[in-house]
RNA sequence: CGGGGUGUAGCGCAGUCCGGUUAGCGCACCUGCUUCGGGAGCAGGGGGUCGGCGGUUCGAAUCCGCCCACCCCGACCA
């Protein structure tokens, strides 16, 4: 491609409103465009990395028995109903009519879909296991996007759903992915970690998130440096410390004005954190699938004050639909006294105790009366549970629920998430098959993603310097960058153009700098672009009889003569390659 | 949705407090000449509903009101 036709400009300062790295140098090198909050157009040297990121998937899944084919983004809302996720998804799902004023969707995700395909087509045990694909845009009304493409509404995805006839079948395919999404990630040139995760709006058991490791990303991750142990902080759970067993002392009433935080209380009181309680409340929507009808309904959570409540545990125990934080008129019915709450004497409300709490004794906690406090109050004789569980959030330092050496924390970004989903869609949508028996039975689902668009975000925040992008060959928009140190006529100009020609001949991927540009201009424009090797063609080394080569990341140039310049260069990109391939380990299983 | 911020040419900004010529500057873009190995110089040129609507005023980018868009921080996810 000669950069006189390329449909796009370098810039030469990046827009305001960028601030993740990936995101500037994309815009900078002229990658993207945004059209609105979370709306990208992909220019064409992005859609060339592109292509290249989904190749490798296709690779990859298709190595593992995977079959391409490609699903509707809008789709009639009947299905979402018949899954119950109409019901159970707020706003992420985009909703309209079409002119028929039939509710449609937007495609969020696409069980609903293969799940459709899935009862029309599998009939019998004889047909699975069977593991299909797509690369499709997806769309979500996420409640913030940011970051570039990092997190963004219009996005596309890889997603695969194998269907089986039992649990083993499953677990082989999800090992599958397991291994699959390891290699085609390390094939991009992308350092990611595994971790347990929770299953969100998916469904299913068990899940396992593909992390990219960056003090920029947004997700917490918690892992044991002893025993390898390592899980988003939405599930993450440490050892339970026990509490030396202490007497019950009796209940005695006190005043406490104006400590209305546990920071106040344990100064006024000069107690430590961990010998009081503390209350969150939030709302939990409750309702069941397939209906309309939700009802809300005050949850108190309580926690030892030393510790916090982690919403997603919350969620699950209480099999909420969804939670959001309780406005104060919504928790004074129940005679709780905000500053001052404890779950002593409250009415109405759904009391969920941290087993934090239950073995903490004589703890101080509010007395639901403006300016007064309780002390020695214990689980059980003053007051009771709903629900007794962990709902507390691991923090750096708690110990490893498995070998009780402090956990680590970092964060990074989620490119890849892999769900078991079991029959969660095969029997709210009917996907059945007979087995040898004769016998109906569910399919067995599993659905596995990938964040296309993110995952090339994250190789370029990976793969970058002060100058600009440096992308790995294997997903590089273009494998040569030439620079011609010429303007118009001239032996730099002519032997520009035939290198041109030549490599092009045999294959290689070349971006040709050919404008009437200054060689510095041109130089800054090669290092933002990132392509892996450059060759300079200039009249300096070209007297020598040679060009000069440069790896994106090396700093000196060396001259190769002009006639094996085609060979070297395959030379090269061949090493490059292969430097990227033996980086491509087989990783082991995960730990059940 | 809550909190914070920004909207002036394709990009980066000044001007806005304190209303008053044809709304500026740098980069980018076009023309010409010179230059030519790490973001060149000179000369000339094109490009603006000052986010939108309404109001105040003789007069609004500037003051007032409403709305919209985008970014950042918190609850969601690939």
């Amino acid at each position: 491609m000669r950069m006189t036709n390329l449909f796009s400009q370098t810039l030469r300062e990046a827009p305001a409103d960028a601030e993740a790295m990936s995101h500037i140098l994309l815009l900078r090198a002229g990658f993207i465009r945004q059209l609105g909050s979370g709306i990208f157009s992909y220019l064409p040297l992005a859609k060339r990395t592109l292509d290249k990121i989904e190749g490798i998937i296709r690779e990859e899944m298709n190595a593992i028995g995977g079959q391409e084919l490609s699903m509707p983004v809008v789709q009639p809302a009947d299905i979402w109903k018949e899954s119950g996720r109409w019901q159970e998804l707020d706003e992420v799902l985009a909703r309209f009519k079409d002119r028929g004023d039939h509710d449609m969707v937007l495609a969020m995700t696409f069980e609903e879909a293969v799940s459709d395909l899935v009862r029309g087509e599998i009939k019998s045990y004889r047909q699975l296991p069977q593991l299909v694909y797509q690369i499709q845009t997806k769309w979500r009304d996420e409640v913030r996007s940011r970051a570039g493409l990092i997190r963004v509404r219009e996005f596309t995805m890889k997603d695969s759903y194998s269907l089986d006839v039992d649990g083993d079948g499953l677990d082989r395919q999800y090992r599958n992915h397991y291994r699959a999404y390891h290699r085609l990630f390390s094939r991009c040139g992308l350092p990611t970690v595994s971790v347990e995760a929770d299953v969100g709006l998916m469904g299913g058991q068990l899940s396992h998130e593909f992390i990219y490791l960056t003090p920029d990303g947004e997700d917490m991750i918690l892992h044991c440096p002893s025993c390898g142990y390592s899980a988003n902080q939405e599930v993450a759970v440490s050892a339970k410390v026990e509490v030396e067993g202490e007497e019950q002392l009796e209940l005695e009433k006190i005043a406490t004005p104006g400590a209305e935080t546990i920071e106040d209380l344990t100064r006024f009181l000069q107690v430590p954190e961990s010998k009081t309680a503390k209350v969150v409340f939030l709302v939990g929507r409750f309702g069941e699938r397939q209906e309309e009808a939700d009802t809300d309904k005050l949850i108190v959570a309580v926690i030892r004050g030393d510790m916090t409540v982690n919403e997603v545990k919350l969620g699950h125990v209480t099999e909420a639909l969804a939670l959001r934080p309780a406005s104060a008129d919504e928790i004074a019915p129940s005679g709780a006294v905000a500053g001052y709450a404890s779950p002593i004497g409250l009415k109405g409300v759904l009391v969920v105790v941290d087993e934090s709490v239950t073995t903490s004794p004589n703890l101080v906690a509010g007395a639901n009366e403006e300016g007064y406090h309780l002390k020695n109050v214990n689980y059980d004789r003053d007051f009771e549970a709903d629900l007794v569980a962990d709902i507390a959030a691991v923090e750096a330092g708690d110990g490893c629920s498995k070998c009780g050496q402090p956990l680590e924390t970092s964060r990074g970004v989620e490119v890849g998430h892999i769900f078991q989903l079991g029959t969660r869609y095969s029997d709210s949508m009917g996907c059945t098959f007979l087995d040898s028996q004769g016998k109906a039975r569910s399919v067995i689902m599993g659905s596995y993603g990938i964040g296309v668009g993110r995952l090339l975000a994250c190789v370029a925040e990976q793969h970058r310097d002060e100058h600009g992008l440096m992308w790995p060959v294997s997903v590089a928009p273009f494998q040569v960058h030439i620079v011609a140190l010429a303007k118009g006529e001239g032996a730099a100009q002519a032997a520009s153009e035939k290198l041109y020609g030549d490599l092009k001949e045999v294959g290689v991927e070349v971006l040709y700098d050919d404008r009437r540009e200054n060689p510095g201009v041109k130089f800054n424009d090669a290092d933002l672009i990132g392509c892996p090797l450059r060759i300079t063609v200039g009249e300096r080394s070209l007297k020598k009889g040679e060009i000069e080569l440069k790896l994106r990341g090396e700093g000196e140039a060396t001259g190769v003569p002009v006639e094996e310049a085609v060979s070297h260069v395959r030379q090269r990109l061949a090493g490059l390659q292969a430097e990227l391939d033996s980086a491509v380990v087989e990783v082991a299983d995960y730990q059940d």
